[in-house]
DNA sequence: CTTAACTTGTGAATTCATTCACAAGCCTAG
DNA sequence: CTAGGCTTGTGAATGAATTCACAAGTTAAG
């Protein structure tokens, strides 16, 4: 997997799966580029571009196997395995993580969110424990999660991410709207609403 | 405002909007393009480049004055004013929205939530009515909202999202995880979690 | 077997974004 | 007033991503 793929090009990778699982349902065998990016609002050449990064497994004349291809993008994108997730922060948005079923159907697993809060702790979100974030350290040693979603309120989280760096959690889903710092081996992804909401704030202003 | 400003361009403005704010929160008088930089993750260049597309409010020698940057960020990124915004989908992740402190913060008003569930219709959300989705059209008519949030299930979002539209309504964030298709004088912005964790799978597995 | 209609895979061309590098301006100290 | 230390603003250079365009396969029909 020599070369560096660019975040844009996974990202519409992810989107292609999408598509291809929705055929998929619906028994077709085979499909095109264009049709494909039709669905994802590009072009058949950036489709094919993205694809011969990691090999050709299309047929000249026809088109793509949605099969093959679906499992060709499951295994690029590393999703053939379970991966465990844990929460921290027990907030609303945590809770509606929790209950998220779009985790667990790509095979994120779960395994508890954490608090600081007594209110909180012992009990459940959706089934899925609330723990004393005093434990975290121990839990993760035992539990080896991969992942940690971080929804702590933005004057925390840089705090928060140092403690998770230290337990070896390699991956970092953020909610909080703030720009964290970590080691270049530790991949953080920032879902930042407020940034999300200023860009329709900019195109509604800025318009000819 | 002659200039097609990127995306990017417009996501590290407000980026550094929220530097700024901390910044003016210390009482400090003026930044220089590197500080801005290094709080953003990225170099003095790409800040000074970025800010030169709108003019040129820095001092040579010195860098630029704290309150006057912000401001005239906030007027290039429209928060002069407020934005009226309603939720389509009254579920768990639009109730974590209603309530989410940072729309308030940045003048984003929530009207209303709505939902086509009878047992959610009439109750509330944090303060924020919940109301039958049967009246959204009458309701625009009359409160005219600028941005509609959507937090409705993957199936059901192209459908109301061309609802929301022939309303009249020109910015939409979604969070359905689905590839839209609206006019182009409608501006999209879909945060789409699946996706980020689907990158962080693909981060996770391609390690050199 | 031949032709026509498709569609992929990929170098080359183009467009877009970032970084470099430096003249020009501003401030402070002496 | 001058010199030295900073920092901006911006063309030019570089780098990255996207689009073009076409040879090379594939299929189906005649």
């Amino acid at each position: 997997m020599a070369k560096r793929i660019a975040d844009s090009t996974v990202r519409r990778l992810s989107a292609y799966l999408r598509f291809l699982e929705d055929f998929e349902s619906r028994g077709l065998e085979t499909i095109s580029s264009e049709e494909l990016a039709q669905r994802g609002g590009t072009t058949s050449a950036q489709v094919r571009k993205d694809l011969s990064f990691f090999g050709s497994f299309g047929k000249r004349g026809l088109g793509y196997s949605v099969p093959e291809l679906a499992g060709r993008l499951r295994e690029i994108l590393g999703l053939g395995r379970e991966w465990k997730v844990i929460i921290i922060g027990a907030g609303k948005i945590g809770a509606a993580l929790a209950q998220y079923r779009g985790f667990r159907q790509r095979g994120f697993l779960i395994l508890a969110a954490y608090d600081a809060n007594e209110e909180k702790i012992g009990r459940n979100l959706e089934g899925i424990p609330v723990r004393d974030i005093a434990q975290l350290e121990r839990d993760v040693k035992q539990d080896h999660p991969d992942i940690a979603v971080l929804t702590v309120p933005g004057d925390e989280a840089q705090k928060v991410l140092d403690r998770v760096v230290k337990t070896g959690i390699k991956a970092i889903l953020n909610f909080a709207p703030t720009q964290l710092q970590a080691p270049a081996d530790v991949t953080v992804k920032t879902v930042n609403m407020a940034m999300e909401l200023e860009g329709l704030s900019y195109a509604l202003t800025n318009r000819e």
